[in-house]
DNA sequence: CTGTTAGCGCCTTCAA
DNA sequence: TTGAAGGCGCTAACAG
């Protein structure tokens, strides 16, 4: 951080005080008034709140925050805003906070696929947010720590631990819809990208859905090869070298499930380029219901994530507005919302062609 | 409260007096050392860094909003994070503004076709924000003097009038080029799909584009029918219910110029409703570089808005700086900053077919 | 180069 | 139900 050249600037807008002035009483009562409190005799409310809005009244937050000690905004962490489950998680969280009068500060972290992601510093988060959601970003337990270190309520979509508050989809559910439609198709050699390799925590996306992936196969009593699960990055370009990989080394493959609908995207574009008729000789699903996913006739498992990221971003408030109240810290303590999915079959899965 | 083995958790709320008292010297010149004003020696500044971060010192953002009077943060003003264009942009305005220091205020704002879109009201950024970014979307006249009433340094990415700061890709030059290289395959009977109907301001990338498409011709020669620019929405159903419109009464066209790559997408899958071949009887070209145009091998103009958001960032910056400082008020005051443009040519254009 | 002194604009006890 | 007064934590003159 470079230091920011400051300057003085003329400030011409309305104060409390000009409001109170105008209105014949005193700024404490014009506080309460224009919070809503009910000490407040109507009478004399809508006499300030009329006063307020002739004289263009608007509240300082910086002096609302340092009075009260509430920014009324809340820190949106995320590794990127540009990526599908990501901008519309934030999308959803957002709205939910206008709703209701709070802002939306958005940090992005850097997340390369090369590991040198500065790690999150949420130092910066202190006395500037009442709260923080973390959208789909894979935290490491000493960021997660130094998270919880802030002392500040904190909510997480997409992915995050079962001791916190985190809005999901139901990865278990999700990944053996997948494979079960394939199953249901009469696949029974059926492939599968997972993520990024070195990633095993149960309660990432992916490594559910592999978990799940394999635990459909085996209900239906299919012996899974060890190298019918492939890693990928977690984009198309992942999902398409991955399945690269995947057909070299085991083209009996009939069908392939992608933890993701770019990674299925990908897997797509692997196929045409290795002359792989989809779905005449490989199905392919996927997890998502990309608004593009139409463009290549993709099956998938599909949710959304606005209204994930919007119950998360209404979870976080009333953790916030429970916040500081006596002993009642952990209302929502470690929640689980896992939202629905619901099975989108397009033309990318068929039955295997008889051999 | 008992006892417990808890973390080591960095001192609650550690204030200026604190490192003041710490560094035995007064808050003023603790101010100064952590700004990096010049006034302080270098013993004392280091020392009181080191104090600073033992004490693991955060400044209050509304503490010192509320003594300098700016707020370090900015406005993002847009209509969706969730699409290709403003997800980048707002991607790359954010990182600008984290590398100083600056926070990034979301506010997105409904934009719906059916015009009922609440009218950005501004005043809620005032005192909040020390700039507004407007990404990509299309104020009205009034929405635009209430910005500007606000009296504070403003800038436009991807669209906006031309007595702002505006960065965004040469609308001109981009529709030419794609209008271009569809004459140079050799097609004559070349259709548009510009944006929404109603929109009629030379500033609006659509129009722009669309008179672009229209110069070509007449530069080529080609006499072009009115039914053959249609409007739409601008996204992927926009482009495929003009498509349908375009191609359902002019048949005769060989090539289609859309405004964007969603549109243009939204094209190739009318044509295949329609059961033509792309690009066997339609060329399809479009406008942004859409990471998933390979998906149906897109060829289109590509831009970066990730680099305009992040330059636009930039302008706004200095223009922050250079605020309410004495006769320099509008330096940047009416700057258009046009990105250049790439083809990128993929499989959906070839050269009409010998008929 | 450093300290002193006032606020910035609001919220929040405490009294009335 | 209202008012008076004291901060919240920092910055910005002005001295020295």
């Amino acid at each position: 951080m470079t230091s920011f050249p400051t300057v003085p600037r003329p400030s011409a807008a309305a104060s409390m005080d000009d409001v109170a002035r105008a209105a014949g009483v005193s700024t404490a009562t014009v506080s309460r008034a224009l919070r809503g409190l009910s000490s407040v005799s109507a009478a004399t409310r809508d006499r300030i709140q009329g006063v307020a809005r002739d004289l263009g009244y608007v509240a300082s937050p910086s002096a609302a925050s340092l009075a009260s000690g509430r920014t009324r905004s809340i820190g949106l962490l995320t590794p990127w805003v540009d990526r599908w489950f990501y901008a519309r998680a934030i999308d959803g969280a957002e709205r939910a906070l206008r709703e209701v009068g709070f802002d939306a500060l958005l940090y992005t972290f850097d997340l390369s696929s090369d590991q040198s992601r500065p790690r999150v510093d949420p130092s910066v988060l202190r006395r500037r947010v009442d709260g923080v959601l973390v959208v789909g970003m894979p935290l490491s337990r000493e960021e997660v720590a130094s998270l919880e270190a802030l002392d500040l309520p904190l909510a997480f979509v997409g992915t995050g631990r079962h001791e916190h508050v985190t809005v999901r989809l139901d990865d278990d559910a999700a990944g053996r819809c997948a494979t079960e439609h394939l199953l249901g198709l009469g696949h029974r050699r059926i492939g599968h990208i997972t993520g990024p390799a070195g990633v095993e925590h149960s309660w990432s996306p992916p490594v559910a859905r592999h978990a799940a992936w394999r635990v459909a196969l085996e209900e239906a009593s299919v012996a899974a090869e060890p190298g019918w699960a492939v890693d990928g990055a977690f984009d198309v370009n992942g999902g398409r070298e991955a399945a690269h990989r995947l057909l070299e080394t085991h083209p009996e493959i009939t069908a392939l499930f992608a933890a993701s609908d770019e990674m299925a995207m990908g897997a797509i574009l692997a196929a045409r380029e290795r002359g792989i008729d989809v779905p005449g000789e490989l199905s392919v699903i996927g997890i998502d219901g990309h608004d593009l996913g139409e463009l290549v006739g993709l099956t998938t498992v599909a949710q959304d994530p606005a209204r994930q990221g919007g119950e998360a971003a209404q979870l976080l408030l009333s953790d916030i507005a429970l916040w500081a109240v006596p002993g009642s810290e952990k209302v929502s303590g470690a929640l689980q919302v896992l939202h629905p999915t619901h099975l989108v079959v397009r033309s990318s899965t068929a039955p295997p062609r008889q051999t």
